[in-house]
DNA sequence: ATGGGTGCAAAGACTTTGCACAGTT
DNA sequence: AACTGTGCAAAGTCTTTGCACCCAT
């Protein structure tokens, strides 16, 4: 699957405009999150961001997951765990399946839920904000490990 | 809407077949989800069940949720909030809209996400266990008390 | 220099777990 | 009688917040 090809927005631009400070740590995350498949969450970011700066703090972690959410630089994904996932806002729109054994992400385009938005939003006469399909299963991998269950 | 006609399953005929044990506690709590609208939350249905039986825990209610949950008697949902919401385990595969407003949260029933399970499995050679859409948005209520924004 | 950002520690929200006792089978 | 389920309290996980100091503007 080739790298997407996101056209990225200017951190330093986005803090600007909304007159929020770039500072080192600001930096690092997003390049983090940019680089890395996606779907991370905040204690693994954490994890990756320590390596580079040894002091910074998971505080500092969830408080710009925050902000950067509120910039649309990223959004927040809700797999079924007990935490969040957190992926650059892609260019297109697309939704996940994941293994329920390995833990696995597939992201997929669906063109599909593009048409049921719209005709959920005209049925009920809402606006929609968004649409989130997570779809759960095994992989082929995760499945011929397995073997013999069932 | 009308009432869901729900066939029920015995709660005392699944618990014998998995050898767990009938108690007070259960059926009173199998009870309030059934007759809610669903959609609650651990704590909700802690509180509806306290009006019952004031006696009862929050721990017991979390246990038996997830006793329900792997009898398939109800399911878990992931909103996009930091705790879940259990249902009734439907007759028919349904997805929700929600209301970002008022928290409202509107069942609809999804053929488009049946044919997109079977495609994806397809596609990516999964074992799809599951699909979850949740899609959020603005109430025609909400939309007219706000008004004035944007 | 000013005021927002960070690190640290403490608190919060939600959920799980250990243990002694109560209730089902 | 045997043993699971419950209530309580404590602990666990993930996230947010208060505060003093630091640093970008």
């Amino acid at each position: 699957m080739a790298k997407k090809g996101n056209r990225k927005v200017s951190l330093k631009n986005v803090l600007y405009k909304s007159s929020e400070r770039e500072t080192s740590q600001r930096t690092l995350l997003l390049d983090i999150i940019r680089q890395s498949d996606g779907h991370l969450d905040a204690d693994e970011l954490y994890r990756l961001a320590k390596e580079k700066n040894k002091n910074i703090s998971l505080s500092t972690v969830y408080r710009n997951l925050q902000l950067f959410k509120k910039l649309e630089l990223v959004e927040e994904r809700h797999f079924d765990e007990g935490h969040h996932h957190y992926e650059v806002k892609p260019s297109y729109e697309h939704q996940h399946l994941i293994c329920i054994e390995c833990g696995k992400v597939i992201e997929f385009v669906c063109p599909l839920c593009q048409k049921l938005r719209v005709e959920m939003g005209r049925e009920y006469d809402f606006d929609i904000t968004g649409v989130e399909v997570s779809m759960t299963g095994v992989c082929p991998e995760c499945r011929q490990r397995i073997g013999n269950r069932k």
